[in-house]
RNA sequence: CGGGGAGUAGCGCAGUGGUAGCGCACUCGCUUUGGGAGCGAGGGGUCGCAGGUUCAAAUCCUGUCUCCCCGACCA
């Protein structure tokens, strides 16, 4: 991705007003940032800036997949019936999925979730104990026909989705795996600024053992979460056994009900796949097994549109530093050919600082300028401009006030800022 | 799928029967330049779609599509 990039040039600018058909506060701040475009209800083009933040949270969860030993991989999205009979779930998930026939009058469907095809491959690939554990994971577009698509990036019709599949010799493999990819997960959203609860909720159609849900308190949610605040006990209302007002099975505390988003959900599925399709190993006194296994999900997208839902205030977003698109957002106030040059130089210092850049350079006013930087929410602003000879204004976007200092302190000041 | 709201210029809106307008944005010129600058001159429209009523429809009638919100639903 460019490193540096000129506002003037930029495809996707802001708008003056936030969008009328949009009311969630998410959709309507990346809509009015520029960041994302609507295509039709829960389908949403991601515009460059856009891009670049649903890139760096698949970037964060790409480095925790990758540290608990998972491999990526690709799957089709566009999937025949076939396969989804053997599961039962042609049938089960036809509300939700997108079924149709190809040209030649061939049922195929889009993936609403890839449980069918990986055991699919798995069988083909996976004969031996000695190929257990396996840990295989993807970053796609997943399709679910939803009956009321709502809230911007937070309940799409197309969205991005991280799943992660994990195929085991025995019960103790599986759940040590699950304990870790769950440790994984809030390590994730702790990276991305999230405060994210791990509770227990139902398991829906791929299993009937409870799965375990992590939750982003927020009013923009959709779930009902039973929450102790002293304890942080959390359950989904949907399986909760207490009620709000009530006192809390861990701490005697009292029960509140929240509202939450449902970032990330994780199953153990224990052989529903692998017996259905029929995928089996050879164990090391030569019987045959069907595999043991667990899913595990988590948005990108839901993540970027949970993300703004949480942090933002009434100037505009405001990214967490593991995501801004930019690292620096260079307003240029001067516009004299000197003053130019002292730009241009600045930015190729910054460059090699290694710090990724949006340069302002439109011939507009400050005002404009600062409306604009705080709207779209860059974690660190810089202002070089005449009136501070020499002295460059560096800003937090979510803090109140600016330093000024010279460039190469400034440029000190954000790496360290960002290594932190 | 039930209830509510809304579709008019890129964005936000006004326009209750006489052939479409405002603000912002955009283009050109001049002046401005630290928190959404000013003046002047321009360009941009199948009024969601279809049918009907009428001499005449953005406006009235019928149907339909789409979007938002509440609910139902939610791998």
């Amino acid at each position: 991705m460019k490193s540096f990039v000129r506002y003037s040039e930029l495809f996707g600018k802001t708008f003056r007003q936030p969008p009328k058909d949009e009311s969630s506060r998410n959709a309507q701040l990346l809509e009015q940032a520029g960041f994302i475009s609507k295509l039709m209800a829960g389908v949403y083009t991601y515009l460059p800036l856009g891009l670049r933040v649903l890139n760096a949270v698949k970037d964060v969860i790409r480095r925790e997949m990758d540290a608990l030993g998972a491999q990526e991989f690709y799957m089709p999205a566009l999937q025949p019936k076939e396969i989804w009979e053997k599961t039962g779930r042609w049938k089960d998930l036809s509300d939700i999925m997108y079924q149709f026939p190809d040209h030649s009058g061939r049922q195929v469907g889009l993936a609403a979730t890839h449980e069918e095809v990986i055991t699919h491959i798995v069988k083909q690939r996976i004969t031996s104990y000695k190929d257990l554990p396996l840990a295989l994971y993807q970053i796609q577009d997943k399709f679910r026909d939803e009956p009321r698509a709502k809230s911007g990036l937070i309940r799409g019709r197309e969205f991005s989705m991280k799943d992660l599949y994990s195929f085991h010799a025995d019960e103790k493999d599986l759940d040590s795996f699950y304990n870790r990819v769950a440790a994984s997960y809030l390590s994730i959203f702790s990276r991305l600024g999230l405060q994210a609860l791990m509770i227990e909720a139902a398991g829906g159609s791929f299993t009937k053992r409870f799965s375990d849900e992590f939750q982003v308190i927020s009013d923009a949610g959709e779930d009902r979460i039973i929450y102790c605040p002293s304890c942080h006990f959390a359950q989904n209302s949907e399986i909760a056994e207490q009620k709000a007002g009530g006192p809390c099975p861990k701490c005697h505390g009292s029960l509140s009900e929240k509202k939450g988003i449902e970032v990330g959900n994780i199953f153990k599925l224990g052989t529903k796949f692998s017996d259905s399709i029929g995928a089996t190993f050879t164990a090391s006194d030569g019987s045959t097994h069907p595999l043991i296994m667990a899913s595990y999900g988590i948005g990108p997208g839901r993540l970027v549109g949970t993300i703004v839902e949480v942090s933002n205030d009434a100037q505009g977003i405001i990214w967490p530093k593991s995501v801004t698109p930019f690292q620096i957002h260079l307003v240029q106030l001067s516009k004299g050919l000197e003053e130019k040059k002292k730009t241009e130089r600045l930015v190729h210092d910054c460059l090699n600082a290694g710090l990724t850049i949006l340069l302002d350079d439109r011939v507009a006013s400050a005002g404009v300028k600062f409306k604009d930087a705080d709207m779209v929410g860059i974690t660190a602003r810089m202002v070089i401009s005449t009136s501070n000879e020499n002295q460059l204004e560096v800003k937090i976007r979510n803090e109140s006030a600016s330093k000024k200092m010279n460039a190469s302190q400034a440029i000190e000041f954000v790496k360290n800022y960002y290594a932190e």
